[in-house]
DNA sequence: CGATTTTGACCAGCGC
DNA sequence: GCGCTGGTCAAAATCG
C-alpha cells in the first residue's frame, strides 16, 4: 500500500521526495527536519487560515487537494486543464481505479511527471498539505509506524471514495450528455414539423428563385436561411386526405388513374403554396395507394400521421414543366447509404426493423432486403440492404426517410445521419448559391472525425449520401467516378487519434445535421446509379463494420478528451455562426472537379475559400 | 399467440 | 403496348 504516488505528492509540498517511492516510515532525517520547519511555518499559516485546522489523523486536504486538482484547475496551467478533461471523459483511469494497483500506477505515472511537481510547488493549497503531512513527519518522530500505516490506509481510503465520487460524477456527466442528446434530437424532430412551409417560395418560382439566391449571396455573402424538410414526419395539420383513402380503398384499390393523379398534384400544388409540406404532398399524389394501410394497422394513424418517405415507385420525371414542383418534391426523397464491411446481414443502428420484402436486383446476385423500422406506428423510414456485387463482405445500407419517434440513444447516430444527410441534399437540390460553403463546410466538419469517404450523389431517382466506411484514409489516391462530389477525409489519427471509424455515422449525422442549419449542398445530379456501385474499394485499410455503430460511438466521445473537445468546439462554431468559409481553416478540404456525361459541371475545390461557385445541375431528363 | 420472415404477386415507372 | 425493374403488399410460414 505504500505506493501511491499520490501520497507522495501530496506529502511532500517541494517535491523532495518526489524521485523517491513512498515510504512514509522511512523518512530520512534532515527531510524530516524540513518537514518539521514547514510544519511549523504552516501551522501558524493554517491557524489564520482555517481554525478547523485537522486533528492528526484528519489531516487529509491532501485528497481534497487532488480533487481540487480536478475540479477547479487553474486556467493558467494548460497541463492541469489537460488533466481536468481526462479526468472527465478519459473512462480509462475511471475504469482501471477498480483495481487499487491500478490506479497507484496512475498515480506514480503522475509522480514521475516534472509538471506534478511544478503544480505542488505553485499551488497555495498545497501548503497546507505540507503542513498536514509535516504533521504527519512529526508525528512520525515520535508515533509507531503502525499509526502511520493507519494514515495511510485513510488515505488510501479516501483516495479511493474520491475516485468513486469522480467516477459517480463522470457516470452523471455521461448521463447528462446522453439526455442532452435525446432532448436534442427530439427538438430536432419537433422543429422539423413545425417548420415545413417556407420551402414554398422557392418552389413556386422553381429554378429562378434558385439564381436570385446564387446572385445575392455571392454580392453579399449573405447566408440565406434555407428551408428543409422533414422527410419522414407528417405534419399535423395533414390533410384527411391520406386518412381517408387510407380508410377507404385498401388492398388492391391502390392503383388510381394517372388522370386522378395529376388533378390531385395540381390541387396539391395549390396547397404547398399555402404551405403545406411537399413532403406531404409527393405522398399524396404518389400514394393513390398509401402503404400506410399497412400490416396489422401498424402505419395507420388517425392523425395523418401516414408513412411518407419512400412512396412506391416514385421515380420523378423531368420532362413535363407542369411537373417541376412534383418532380422537386419527389427529388425531397434523399437516401443515405452506408457501405461497410461487415459479415452480419444487417449492421446494427440501434432501431428495430422489420423485414418486409426481399428482391433480386438487377446487376447483382445478392438479393436485397426491404425493412422499414417499427419501433413507432407510422414510422416512414426505411432501409435496404444489401451485399456488394463486387465485394460482398460490403454491406450496403440505404436510408431513408426521418424517424418520427424519439430514439434510444443507441439509434442516434445512425438516425442523425440519415435524416440530417437527407435534410442536407434535399435543401441542395433547391439551390445552389451556396454549394461551395457547403461543401467546404461539410468537408470541414467532416475532415477531422473520419477515415472513410463521403459520395453525394444526386443519381436519379434519389439524391444519395453514400458514406463509404470501407475505403483507404488516403482518397487522393482515388479515381473518381464522374458526377460524384468528393470528400476527401484525412488520417484520421491526425485529429482524433481515437475516434473510431464507428463514429462516422454519428458524426456525420451531426455534421450534416448543423450543415444543412445553413444551407444545402450542391450536388451533381445525374450520377448513374451504378457508379455509386462502382465506388472503389477494398483499397488501404479495411474499417471495421459498422455494427455497435452507437456504443462504440459514445465510448469513443466519451474516452477521448480531444476528440470531445474538438467537436464541441467545431459544433459550437458552426451553430455560433461559424459556418462560413472564410472561417473555415482545413487546408485538407478539396472537392474534385468533374463533368459528366450530360454536359452538368461540378466544380472543384482546393481550398476552403467560398467564392466558387458550383454549378447547379438542373434536372436532367433521364 | 404475437411478432417476424418468407415469398409470390401486384403495381407503377420507364424504355423500347 | 409490352417487358423490365424497383418497390411494396400480404398470406403463409416460422420463430420465440
Amino acid at each position: 500500500m505504500a505506493k501511491g504516488g499520490g501520497l507522495s505528492i501530496d506529502l511532500d509540498p517541494i517535491g523532495f521526495f518526489l524521485h523517491q517511492p513512498i515510504v512514509l516510515n522511512s523518512f530520512p532525517e534532515d527531510n524530516i527536519n524540513n518537514h518539521n520547519n514547514f510544519k511549523r511555518k504552516l501551522t501558524a499559516m493554517d491557524a489564520t487560515l482555517d481554525n478547523r485546522s485537522p486533528p492528526s489523523t484528519i489531516q487529509f486536504p491532501v485528497n481534497l487537494n487532488c480533487s481540487n486538482l480536478h475540479d477547479s484547475p487553474p486556467p493558467s496551467d494548460d497541463k492541469r486543464t489537460i488533466i481536468d478533461e481526462m479526468d472527465f471523459f478519459a473512462e480509462k483511469d475511471h475504469d482501471n481505479k477498480a483495481a487499487p494497483s491500478t490506479d497507484h500506477a496512475d498515480k506514480k505515472d503522475d509522480l514521475d511527471r516534472p509538471t506534478t511537481l511544478e503544480f505542488n510547488v505553485n499551488t497555495g493549497l498545497n501548503l497546507l498539505t505540507t503542513n498536514t503531512s509535516s504533521d504527519q513527519s512529526m508525528v512520525d518522530d515520535g508515533i509507531s509506524p503502525n499509526v502511520e500505516d493507519k494514515r495511510a490506509k485513510s488515505e488510501l481510503v479516501v483516495n479511493k471514495a474520491e475516485l468513486e465520487r469522480m467516477k459517480v460524477e463522470n457516470q452523471r456527466l455521461k448521463e447528462m450528455l446522453n439526455q442532452v442528446t435525446t432532448n436534442y434530437n427530439a427538438l430536432q424532430m419537433h422543429l422539423m414539423t413545425l417548420m415545413p412551409a417556407p420551402k414554398a417560395e422557392n418552389t413556386e418560382e422553381n429554378g429562378r428563385v434558385d439564381e436570385k439566391v446564387v446572385e445575392g449571396k455571392n454580392n453579399g455573402g449573405l447566408i440565406v436561411p434555407r428551408q428543409f424538410m422533414d422527410l419522414g414526419l407528417a405534419a399535423n395539420g395533414d390533410t384527411d386526405e391520406n386518412s381517408v383513402s387510407s380508410s377507404e380503398g385498401r388492398s388492391r384499390e391502390r392503383s388510381g388513374s394517372p388522370g386522378n393523379n395529376g388533378e390531385l398534384a395540381s390541387k396539391k400544388i395549390g396547397m404547398i403554396k399555402d404551405g403545406i409540406s411537399e413532403e406531404r404532398l409527393v405522398f399524396d399524389q404518389e400514394n393513390k395507394k398509401e402503404y400506410g394501410r399497412g400490416d396489422n394497422g401498424r402505419e395507420e394513424s388517425p392523425a395523418g400521421q401516414t408513412s411518407q418517405g419512400w412512396g412506391p415507385n416514385k421515380v420523378p420525371r423531368f420532362n413535363s414543366p407542369k411537373n417541376v414542383d412534383q418532380t422537386e418534391a419527389t427529388m425531397r426523397k434523399a437516401r443515405v447509404s452506408v457501405r461497410a464491411r461487415s459479415e452480419a446481414p444487417m449492421i446494427t443502428d440501434g432501431c428495430q426493423w422489420r423485414k418486409y420484402g426481399q428482391k433480386m436486383a438487377k446487376g447483382n446476385p445478392c438479393p436485397r432486403a426491404y425493412y422499414r423500422c417499427t419501433m413507432a406506428a407510422g414510422c416512414p423510414v426505411r432501409k435496404q440492404v444489401q451485399r456488394c456485387a463486387e465485394d460482398r463482405t460490403i454491406l450496403i445500407t440505404t436510408y431513408e426517410g426521418n424517424h418520427n419517434h424519439p430514439l434510444p440513444p443507441a439509434a442516434m447516430a445512425m438516425a442523425s445521419t440519415t435524416s440530417s444527410a437527407a435534410r442536407m441534399l434535399l435543401s441542395g437540390s433547391m439551390s445552389s448559391a451556396d454549394g461551395l460553403m457547403n461543401s467546404n463546410f461539410l468537408t470541414r466538419t467532416l475532415l477531422p472525425c473520419s477515415s472513410s469517404m463521403a459520395t453525394i450523389s444526386a443519381s436519379a431517382p434519389f439524391p444519395t449520401v453514400t458514406l463509404d466506411l470501407t475505403q483507404s484514409p488516403n482518397p487522393l489516391q482515388f479515381q473518381r467516378p464522374q458526377n460524384q462530389f468528393q470528400i476527401p477525409f484525412p488520417n484520421p489519427t491526425q485529429n482524433f487519434p481515437n475516434a473510431s471509424p464507428s463514429l462516422l455515422p454519428q458524426i456525420f449525422g451531426q455534421a450534416l445535421y448543423n450543415q444543412s442549419k445553413f444551407s444545402g449542398l450542391q450536388m451533381s445530379q445525374d450520377m448513374d446509379p451504378a457508379q455509386l456501385q462502382a465506388l472503389p474499394m477494398n483499397q488501404g485499410q479495411q474499417n471495421s463494420s459498422l455494427s455497435d455503430t452507437v456504443s462504440a460511438a459514445t465510448a469513443a466521445i466519451a474516452s477521448d478528451p480531444n476528440f470531445t473537445a474538438a467537436l464541441a468546439a467545431a459544433i459550437t462554431s458552426i451553430i455560433g455562426g461559424g459556418a462560413h468559409p472564410n472561417n473555415i481553416g482545413n487546408n485538407n478540404t478539396s472537392l474534385t472537379t468533374t463533368s459528366n456525361s450530360n454536359g452538368n459541371i461540378t466544380t472543384s475545390n482546393s481550398n476552403s475559400n467560398g467564392n466558387n461557385k458550383i454549378n447547379n445541375s438542373s434536372f436532367q431528363g433521364n
